[in-house]
RNA sequence: GGUCCCAUAGCUCAGCUGGAUAGAGCAACUGAUUUCUAAUCAGUAGGUCUCAGGUUCGAAUCCUGAUGGGAUCACCA
């Protein structure tokens, strides 16, 4: 629509002697109970106009319908310039730009981007948060990826610490040798099971130590559990074997857990980071802040940085006992990312409650001088909450990913059975689908929200398969698909001698595609995708249910509206692959 | 208390680089299937865009303040 933009500013030069650029012409979408498929706003051309909004809508009108082969007619209200484009234009559109095998694939940008995501602790197993997290991260890759970038997704795994060691213990304790095999129970829910075993013994000693008097401050610190947890922390630092030997076991279970529910969802990674090998890093990098003054040292030796003239506060940096926080970690993993990778973005995805963390991590970067710092950024996103209110691992109050995945699978079963349009599929072919329908639903549930937002899930109520859903968006897809099975497109581009306006503005959703994509991508949100791809559904639906494809009048407009058709399923599924989710051939 | 985020229909959300009478879905009600998949389509009803100021020809959108909700301000990660 640029030659639109142009062409009105060459209109005001013209007829007002007035020179205005491209940004000054505000070009939107017509509103539907107007004739017409792009407006002009006038009111900002009336200075140099000095005419009423009207009467400049007209001049200007006149003037685009003369000197455009492409407007075929116009009309003015309330100072809105309303422009019909020709039906030729749109068919060219069709034809020339959004069947072509580029339409919508970006070049390469030349940028390298890195995507952090998932993240997981591994001491257990991955609820509606990490959901929520790997979905995002998965789909703002991908959108990324389709807008030309070259992306690298990453999982900075969190392997170590205290946290592990209370798994590991409480296994040692009381799991009488129990293995993944031995209980049949998935790697990383096994592990959890020991994590909340131990939190209720460690419970269970507090109380004991408060009832002898002690407070519960005191006792959380004294409780024997605790003291032994933080012994084979110790022990896991020094390399001791029987530690590092229980450690890697237990981590194993886990990860091949891990592996089981990524692979469920649909999301991969092309690098992993260990923090086990990390988390020694970034002291030189404390060392490089003392020398250059970024930093400075407490009388008791802890390292430190003044952020007070930033508005934020004085931040540690490294302890007295020169041990890392969590902080001098991320500071070193920052800088092993680039020597790894050189990327001019990179993209953390974490969770809201870190915004101080990476806030105060980004700006010790850039006073550190790091050029690259300025391509670092914090994808924040908001809790999931549950009615009862936030979910917490210890307590066992989390909606499990494993669990979750089974119902939306099984939520699909029960859907498709009842209705009972694939009864001729195999057995391997229907759990296919109810697993593409479920995590459709599921993705589309979480990605179509502005991932700012917190995001509140009742388990109760299950996810919607009607309406605003993927699968009301698969179902397009696979109504698309069974019409052009039933057809043969001859590949030869016919013009319809009138243009329907569902076939016009489906033309005219589709054109907007490539648009699209590039406001995810600038806006790191998977949700202006999702709501892209459903009003396209929502303009095929209405273009099949008014006009009929395979009896159409004559062959040409039959033709026409299979290419259409075509066009139509390929971006569907080119958009929802950007969220991550598959579109059935049936369902 | 300081800082950050959020607030739009009964519910879940779009719209936010300022533009027309604020849009969808769910739930409720009405209608469409001898015709390409009705997981669809068409319609009815539902609004003080939290509130109060300000900027503007024009504000859900920008600014200020208030209210409500959440997060954070650890020598935890």
């Amino acid at each position: 629509m640029n030659f639109i933009i142009d062409a009105t500013v060459k209109a005001v030069k013209q007829l007002y002697q007035a020179d205005i650029t491209p940004a000054d012409v505000s070009l939107q979408e017509t509103r539907k109970e107007f004739e017409g498929q792009v407006t002009i706003v006038t009111f900002p051309f009336t200075k140099v106009s000095r005419k009423s909004p009207e009467q400049t809508g007209a001049e200007i009108g006149e003037y685009l319908k003369n000197q455009l082969k492409e407007v075929s007619a116009f009309n003015v209200i309330k100072g809105f310039l309303n422009i019909s484009i020709s039906n030729t234009y749109w068919v060219e559109q069709l034809y020339q730009v959004i069947t072509t095998d580029d339409f919508a694939i970006f070049k390469p940008n030349g940028k390298k981007v890195m995507v952090e995501y998932s993240s997981p602790n591994t001491n257990k197993p991955l609820h509606l948060g990490h959901v929520r997290n790997n979905l995002l991260g998965y789909s703002v890759a991908k959108i990324l990826d389709a807008a030309g970038y070259e992306v690298i997704k990453a999982n900075l795994v969190n392997d170590r610490g205290i946290h592990i060691c209370k798994s590991m213990l409480a296994w040692q304790k009381w799991g009488n040798g129990e293995t993944p095999e031995s209980t049949k129970e998935k790697g990383d829910h096994l592990v959890g099971k020991y994590y909340v075993i131990f939190d209720k013994e460690y419970k269970k000693q507090i109380e004991e130590l408060k009832a002898i008097g002690q407070t519960e401050e005191e006792a959380k610190k004294n409780a024997p559990l605790i003291k032994e947890a933080q012994e084979m922390l110790l022990k896991w630092e020094a390399g001791d074997d029987a530690v590092i030997d229980l450690w890697q076991t237990m981590n194993g279970w886990v990860y091949e857990g891990f592996g089981e529910t990524y692979k469920k969802l649909g999301v991969a990674f092309d690098k992993f980071y260990y923090e086990s090998n990390t988390y020694l890093l970034g002291k030189d990098i404390v060392e490089e802040g003392l020398a250059s003054g970024v930093f400075f040292k407490k009388d008791d030796g802890s390292v430190w940085i003044d952020l007070t003239e930033d508005g934020l506060d004085q931040k540690l940096v490294l302890r007295a006992d020169s041990t890392s926080v969590y902080i001098t970690q991320d500071m070193g993993t920052a800088q092993l990312k680039y020597d790894d990778f050189g990327m001019d973005e990179s993209i953390y995805v974490v969770g809201n409650e870190q915004d101080y963390h990476f806030k105060v991590l980004f700006l010790i970067l850039q006073k550190l001088g790091k050029t690259w710092a300025r391509g670092l950024f914090h994808l924040s996103y908001g809790m999931v909450d549950l009615p009862s209110g936030k979910m917490k691992s210890r307590e066992g109050t989390v909606v499990d990913a494993d669990d979750l995945i089974v119902e939306m699978e099984t939520t699909a079963k029960q859907v498709t059975e009842a209705l009972g349009k694939i009864n001729d599929f195999s057995e391997e072919e229907k759990t296919q689908l109810y697993h593409t329908i479920g995590m459709g639903a599921l993705k589309y549930f979480l990605l179509k929200v502005d991932p700012k937002k917190r995001l509140l899930f009742d388990p109760n109520e299950s996810v919607d398969f009607q309406g605003h859903t993927g699968p009301f968006i698969q179902y397009t897809h696979a109504r698309i698909k069974s019409v052009l099975n039933r057809a043969t497109i001859t590949g030869v581009d016919t013009e319809p001698s009138e243009l329907a306006p569902e076939e016009r503005d489906l033309i005219v959703t589709l054109t907007q595609f490539p648009e699209i994509i590039t406001q995810a991508a600038i806006a790191y949100n998977p949700g202006t995708i999702a709501n892209y791809v459903y009003e396209l559904a929502k303009a095929y639906n209405k273009f099949y249910h008014e006009h009929s494809i395979l009896q159409a009048e004559d062959e040409l407009v039959k033709q026409f509206r299979l290419q259409l058709s075509v066009a139509s399923a390929k971006v569907i599924s080119r958009g929802m692959n950007m969220l991550g989710i598959e579109v059935p051939e049936r369902m």
